[in-house]
DNA sequence: TTTTTATGTCAGTCATATTGACTTATATGC
DNA sequence: GCATATAAGTCAATATGACTGACATAAAAA
């Protein structure tokens, strides 16, 4: 033991600390993901779909460039989903001004509505986690969030608050 | 406008606070999961190899249903999962004392290895994240996340420091 | 004009997960 | 002791999410 008086090795604590921190990220996203998913049965789509609508909503006239760099997952992956939903009306495209090559996407009414159906859920799951915790929580909970995440995707969450809306990077 | 002297909307900030919560989670757990993930690769191993043998490492002895109930998949899955873990030697599974019913579970020497080397890289983003938050941003990351977790799975982490050992609910 | 970029597609493969049906062994309640 | 429930495993079929590799088209940029 390194520390003989109180019976506890601090190296134990640290890891036992860190580990309940994989833990806490592990049961958090299962449950965060498992409502949505139940909900996306129903149209017969997974969970990439909500990912899709999500990031599209969030970001009217993102291109299939920028979607794919925030998904990190190849375009033959994101195709088969996107086309899904483009067909299905949930999704529209229409070509760049500036630069022809691009499809800027969009949601539809339909789209702007399964979006809010399926987020509703994890909005209401944050909100309350949020407003047990209290607001200096919070504010630590969003330290250390982005603290994990790759460094080259921070700049997508403004400084403080006031919040200001997010930023799609170049 | 709800606020007009400061042109503040603070229905509009809470909808952003919520939503800037849900792409700290995607965010947050696309990376977090990217090392490991790109390690199994060289074991052709998926995240749910990672999955069983960090929770098999984590409780040693567990059995095939409390598994099945901390993954919340079917066993079919979990099967071909374990299976594959067993044959190829990264676990063992050896019969309940109490209740011959059971396999109780368990971490080969190679299967703690592997378990370290995949682990390692989790552990050491969430240190580095925890370091530069501080204390008691790490406080408040803890309860936010905490309230996220469906209820019945909150006893597993225990409630302040000293932090004390996981438990495996009955 | 050549090259690069943005997007899309075809084909094949693998991993994760599901539902449903069924089996075996063992424990437990009456 | 027998009926029932539980723990675990298996077979089969299917959906979803992801990958690599190769190739095509259109448009921008050098």
């Amino acid at each position: 033991m390194t520390d003989i008086k109180t019976g506890v090795n601090p190296l134990f604590l640290r890891e036992e600390e860190l580990r309940q921190g994989i833990e806490l990220l592990f049961f958090a996203y299962r449950d965060f993901t498992s409502e949505p998913d139940a909900m996306l049965e129903q149209y017969r789509f997974g969970r990439a779909h909500h990912r899709v609508i999500y990031f599209v909503g969030r970001h009217p006239g993102i291109t299939v460039s920028e979607l794919l760099g925030i998904l990190r997952i190849t375009k033959q992956s994101l195709s088969r989903v996107l086309g899904q939903l483009v067909r299905e009306g949930f999704i529209t495209q229409r070509t760049g001004a500036r630069d022809r090559r691009q499809r800027l996407l969009e949601l539809t009414e339909k789209g702007i509505e399964l979006e809010r159906l399926l987020t509703e859920k994890q909005r209401a799951r944050i909100a309350q986690a949020y407003r047990e915790a209290g607001a200096e929580a919070v504010e630590g909970f969003r330290k250390v969030m982005l603290g994990m995440i790759d460094e080259q995707d921070r700049d997508r969450f403004p400084a403080g608050s006031p919040l200001a809306p997010p930023r799609r990077r170049p």
